[in-house]
DNA sequence: CGATATTTGTTCGTATGTATC
DNA sequence: GGATACATACGAACAAATATC
């Protein structure tokens, strides 16, 4: 067997170990050869396994840092809003909105707000977090007509669903999500503290009222690597 | 604003309209570098902006094709089965199972199958399709002590649907599924006829016959440009 | 704040063992 | 056996980002 996998095996090991804790740094690739007695090429060949497998991930100039467990997000179940949803798994969930504005709907947006042609919608931009670091970009598009005051409430609260709350939309739920997968491109990377390179989840949901009208469409870029959507039918019906 | 843009949108424009369908191919890079009067290496760059943005894509050798619409595959449903869910998109499903074999489970499959530490377990791998192109690849482990005859079953009939069936398991459902995103190396996009570094949506599910058991646990890597998974919640309780 | 040391990322080059045709 | 390709391993140097003082 090669010396990099032996190394590699070596290293996963004390991960599992709990050796090196996640989220914490890994000793220098130098630190590592001298250990190993073999050339920092052989040492990077098996950081280089371990980050394909998800388990380290590196940052120039700083170190290799034990990747943290993805947190859980569910998607199917009653628990729609990302805040109660990543604090039920134990973790701290954050939002940041960084621009708020209205304009008129393209003809995606309008449709499925089941919107005319023209009319005129609020957008909200932003980034979620959980336990401070960023695990999605998202954008989200109201219709303007009947949520006149949603600027406002968004800037004031911060929190998409209060702010719905303010406008007389206490309750909704998701019409349904497509999820589909893009490749972080310089942009969105940056804005995520990722790399271009990296997976991301894009999911397209479609909120509406009980009453069935449509209120938000939110298009959200997750970094796959520190979020897993999950599907639980809560119903749970059997298929022959 | 920059010509290889021009060319890009108007190629674009092209697309929408239906002046070149889904599946078919562009005219050659020199053919369009003639059509626009400019360089071949301009329209390269609008073909990459293009490609960029999973309109397109190319293969060495071949040429340049409009990407087809990527199909829908709801996975929060009733329809579990892939086969029944493409066929009623309209379109062609199809599975080819290339490799059958019977080995103890390794950790995490014996957890997610609820066996015992060294169980035995039957492992299929093949890949899925729709319109005769390759959308998934995947792998299926199932406890092998209870279903004798599942290896058997998969190579006579193709469906695992059907060779359950054979083995007295008519009926199961999705207890759960776990979505994230890697991007294709090498081996993988081979195996899916695409090109290493395009987005995969991987999926970990397990099936349960109706009283609960664990039948299956199939993990599958999904070519993002070429499928969408929704989630609808049939059930579609408010959320307040 | 700026200077400096540390750390990862990248690119040369060289050499060896192994598998394949 | 010869020719070739490939994976593995080592060495040196530099670039770029980060940490530290």
């Amino acid at each position: 067997m090669s010396l990099w996998r032996t190394i590699a095996d070596h290293l996963r090991d004390d991960i599992a170990r709990g050796h090196h804790a996640p989220g914490e740094r890994l000793p220098s690739e130098a630190a590592l050869a001298a250990r190993f007695g073999v050339n920092r090429h052989t040492v990077r060949q098996a950081l280089a396994a371990l980050s394909d497998e998800g388990l380290v991930w590196s940052r120039r100039g700083a170190g290799v840092f034990v990747q943290a467990a993805p947190t859980d997000y569910p998607l199917g179940g009653r628990t729609v809003q990302f805040h109660r949803a990543i604090a039920l798994a134990g973790r701290m969930p954050g939002r940041q909105i960084d621009f708020v504005a209205t304009r008129t709907a393209d003809a995606v947006e309008a449709e499925a707000l089941a919107l005319p042609p023209g009319a005129q919608v609020h957008v909200a931009e932003g980034v979620s977090l959980v336990d401070g670091q960023p695990v999605a970009m998202f954008r989200s598009v109201f219709p303007a007509e009947w949520l006149p005051a949603l600027p406002d409430g968004l800037r004031e609260t911060g929190s998409i669903t209060a702010a719905l709350d303010r406008c007389g939309v206490p309750a909704f739920r998701r019409a349904h999500t497509r999820i589909t997968a893009r490749v972080a491109d310089a942009t969105r990377a940056a804005r995520l503290q990722a790399r271009p390179g990296d997976a991301l989840i894009r999911t397209e949901a479609v909120n509406v009222t009980p009453d069935g009208t449509p209120v938000e469409r939110g298009l959200s870029w997750w970094l796959a690597a520190r979020i897993t959507l999950t599907v639980t039918p809560e119903g749970g019906g059997s298929d022959p």
